[in-house]
DNA sequence: CGCGGTATCGATACCGGTATCGATACCGGC
DNA sequence: GCCGGTATCGATACCGGTATCGATACCGCG
């Protein structure tokens, strides 16, 4: 554009009457400068404009200050809190975080990590525990950190940081069998793609059989798990089992839209149905009718993951193998 | 971790016994490379389990594939569904987004757009055109594209993809005034920080007063702007002004909040009074009550953003100046 | 048969840093 | 004055690709 080229390391070092090498050093604060060169780098730096090339510092040195994360979508203020906390936990360590969508789609989990690697990342996060065979080989191989989160329930290919969504179903199926709740209902999305909501409807189904109960009706959508939905849903299974006095929802969003339906049809909630979803989203409590919900620890989350590699990075300890619990509370 | 080390281009090249360049060149798909090389070196690429390295290639050419993505905050489902957009408009371009988060901090933000331009990243997208001075000159002398995201109000330093948030603030305004609404009250959060927000707020009461009105109150918190902050502001404001007929929030959330007070307070919405947010989130249009919103095509902006700079790469073209504008819709 | 032109390839020089190791200087101690 | 040791520095070789340009072979044509 301008015919401003780059400030490179030998500018600086030029500038500081140094060479390359020391000036390297002293603006990475490595040892072996004495202190009257430092300070002559760093005033060299400061004086034009030195930026630095992570690119080619990621290339010597052997790791790059990427963090690569994998989420499954974006859509969902769930995995966007994800992100806030990795955002925080990683602020000032110099380490930025580059993201790729998986929409709940092996093949393309596979693409999007397959080129993370290619940025030879620090460290990677990935969501869920449930991965193809050739991605997991991948990540096994990749000889870095990598963290699994949101789930529990699988062997982790490395680290995991999360909770186990079939004891969170199980938890919320007892809590509800506890105010003598005894015909359910169950409304979700996406159920063949979305493994933890599924596991979260086993683990609920499960608690249920135990206690000899079963749900009346079930009703899954292939469409997104949006309000709306949630709302559409709730009506008909009200329409078709007015007996039912109890819904489960795949989470916190069809919920809400339960919540509006029986709003709206001045249905009592909690006294006359009770709703549970999942997650814990922060509207939730503004609601002006009360339903359960099971509080997941997003961004901490989050941050525990991010940490973790920061922490794996700066001092190469590994704690291969190490699985962190998040217990979600109703 | 395991022997296994790096699969290097020049492995590829071995194997297919061609020359590095020549292996380059077929992986690439540019040029001057017989046919049955091509396919040698890709076979050799596929057998040996070839991924490339994105640093080195990045280094190499002028540019990366790295697209940075600076937006304010993750913990806003908004700025999410523009990242979807992004990575829905870069998916099978090679190219991937890094993002950083500003805090609706000014300093953060030039910290951040000058970490990421350390990246070399083939374009910048940056939320809202109220940088610093600093800021803006980095972005000015950066020589990428640079798309200016979610405004349109001020000057941007290249492209910019968004609306005008006064426009909107007004418009809102006219529509209230049109279903003959005089009694406003305006509540909103962190206006000091969030540039946009002040906007549609000035936008609001300039078209109230060409009226010759003037809200009736104006409530404004310095916490985050979460939908519990809007139903408790509300009540705040309706039981100090009950005469008011008419609330415009800065934002659904809040807006969302003020609903539900209004449920679970038993006031009419929107007989007794209106409600009007912005952004029209999804949920809105679920809500058991009607409220009035501007809606923002979020995912539209991110998808257009992204585009913008991946064609900028491929075709070079440029488009310096241009604004595209997305208008809210009422 | 000689010549210019095209297709295909590879040697070499980078890109902008960092790791390594040898060079230099200066120190105290014998 | 000589020696080993420490502090400080810089030349050089990479990291893993890509741009450039010259070399080679083969073609049709005069």
């Amino acid at each position: 554009m301008d015919g401003k080229v780059r400030v490179t390391l030998a500018d600086v070092a030029a500038e500081a009457g140094v060479s390359k090498m020391t000036a390297s050093r002293a603006l990475r604060g490595a040892g072996d400068v004495s202190h009257s060169n430092t300070e002559k780098v760093r005033q060299a730096a400061r004086k034009i404009g030195y930026v630095g090339n992570h690119l080619a510092s990621s290339l010597s040195g052997q790791r790059s200050d990427l963090i690569g994360v994998v989420v499954p979508s974006m859509a969902n203020i769930v995995f966007a809190e994800v992100l806030a906390g990795i955002a925080e936990a990683i602020e000032g360590s110099g380490i930025q975080p580059v993201f790729g969508v998986t929409d709940y789609d092996l093949d393309k989990e596979y693409d999007v990590i397959r080129n993370m690697l290619s940025w030879n990342p620090t460290g990677l996060i990935v969501t869920g525990l449930d991965q193809s065979d050739d991605a997991r080989r991948l990540l096994k191989n990749a000889d870095i950190p990598v963290v699994q989160i949101m789930d529990m329930d699988g062997t982790p290919v490395d680290v995991c940081v999360g909770f186990s969504h079939r004891t969170a179903g199980m938890a919320m199926a007892e809590a509800l069998l506890e105010i003598g709740r005894t015909r359910f209902a169950y409304i979700g999305c996406g159920l063949d793609t979305d493994f933890r909501a599924k596991k979260r409807f086993d683990g609920f189904t499960r608690a249920l059989l135990q206690a000899g109960l079963n749900v009346v009706t079930t009703r899954i959508s292939e469409g997104p798990s949006k309000v709306q939905a949630g709302r559409e849903m709730t009506a008909q299974v009200l329409k078709d089992h007015p007996e039912v006095d109890c819904i489960y929802f795949s989470n916190d969003d069809l919920a809400a839209g339960g919540a509006f339906h029986c709003i709206a049809a001045g249905i009592a909630v909690p006294d006359t149905i009770t709703l549970a979803g999942f997650n814990g989203l922060d509207f939730i409590e503004s609601l002006p009718v009360k339903i359960m919900t099971s509080r997941t620890p997003r961004r901490e989350i989050g941050r525990t993951a991010a940490r973790f590699i920061v922490d794996a990075n700066e001092n190469n300890k590994t704690h291969k193998g190490k699985i962190l619990e998040c217990t979600p509370v109703i």
